[in-house]
DNA sequence: AATGTGACACAAT
DNA sequence: TATTGTGCCACAT
């Protein structure tokens, strides 16, 4: 039988990665992109979450995803721009003018932390 | 079918 | 140090 290809599979996949990002946490597109093979291919990560959109903001945890500057740069893409860094500070994440504070200390790397 | 766009990242200037 | 340009891969039109 014909599996579907793996286009759909790489979807799924960042939203099993953003999914494990552990409370209080942030990752970046392009240690995603890393750690599933695609190096380099941060924007396709950033796809993942806009396809992802209905279902993150009650399954995934999206507001966790920030560029590898820690800029909230999908906040706009929030049902509410403000979402992303209220969910940030409420889960501990201090963000100052739409930044992490602390990123380099905050930065969960998959390819790391989930090793 | 082909071109353009995009929640990024890196190198070069 | 900041800015510009290119690479990456999938989706939309």
């Amino acid at each position: 039988m014909k599996e579907k290809p793996d286009k759909r599979n790489f979807f799924e996949d960042v939203y099993q990665v953003v999914r494990l990002i552990p409370r209080g946490r942030v990752s970046s597109y392009g240690a995603i992109a890393s750690y599933l093979g695609s190096k380099g291919s941060a924007r396709m990560v950033g796809w993942a979450l806009i396809a992802a959109h209905p279902f993150s903001a009650s399954q995934i945890p999206t507001h966790r995803v920030v560029n590898r500057l820690g800029l909230l740069t999908g906040k706009q893409h929030f049902d509410v721009p403000s979402a992303m860094q209220e969910r940030l500070e409420q889960e501990g994440v201090r963000v100052q003018n739409d930044k992490v504070v602390d990123f380099d200390q905050l930065f969960w790397d998959p390819a790391k932390e989930l090793l």
